[in-house]
DNA sequence: CCACTGACGAGTG
DNA sequence: GCACTCGCCAGTG
């Protein structure tokens, strides 16, 4: 169990709170799990996350609205787009998402 | 220990 | 808006 383990539970725990039909960017995520400027650490635990987990991975895209590509031939990409698409979030053209639309805006409540 | 890479992002020109 | 740099952390060789 290393140290690194438990901040990606943190970071998995704010991704299972994005609600259906919305998203969230990497840095958003690792800021509100408490890893501020610490983007690349959310695309890391997404990645390590086991198959079959109930964590909505697919709702966590890049800070351009953008499906970041995946560099090792998985065709993930493309099925995040998919799962996105089913729940009826738009792209435009070029594939982006407008996240002045789409982002995720927790609730703050006391 | 060092170099390099990767589901990132802010800053600069 | 695009290309580039730098900062960040973890894993690999």
């Amino acid at each position: 169990m290393s140290a690194s383990e438990s901040a990606y539970r943190r970071i998995w725990a704010v991704v299972l709170g994005i609600p259906r039909g919305r998203v969230a960017t990497y840095g958003q995520v690792a800021r509100l799990a408490g890893f501020p400027n610490h983007a690349r650490l959310a695309g890391y635990a997404l990645h390590a996350l086991p198959d079959g987990s109930p964590v909505p991975w697919h709702r966590v895209v890049n800070a351009k609205g953008e499906v970041s590509p995946r560099r090792d031939g998985s065709g993930h990409d493309r099925l995040q787009r998919l799962m996105l698409k089913r729940e009826k979030v738009r792209f435009d053209g070029r594939g982006r998402i407008s996240l002045a639309a789409f982002r995720w805006r927790p609730t703050v409540r006391p």
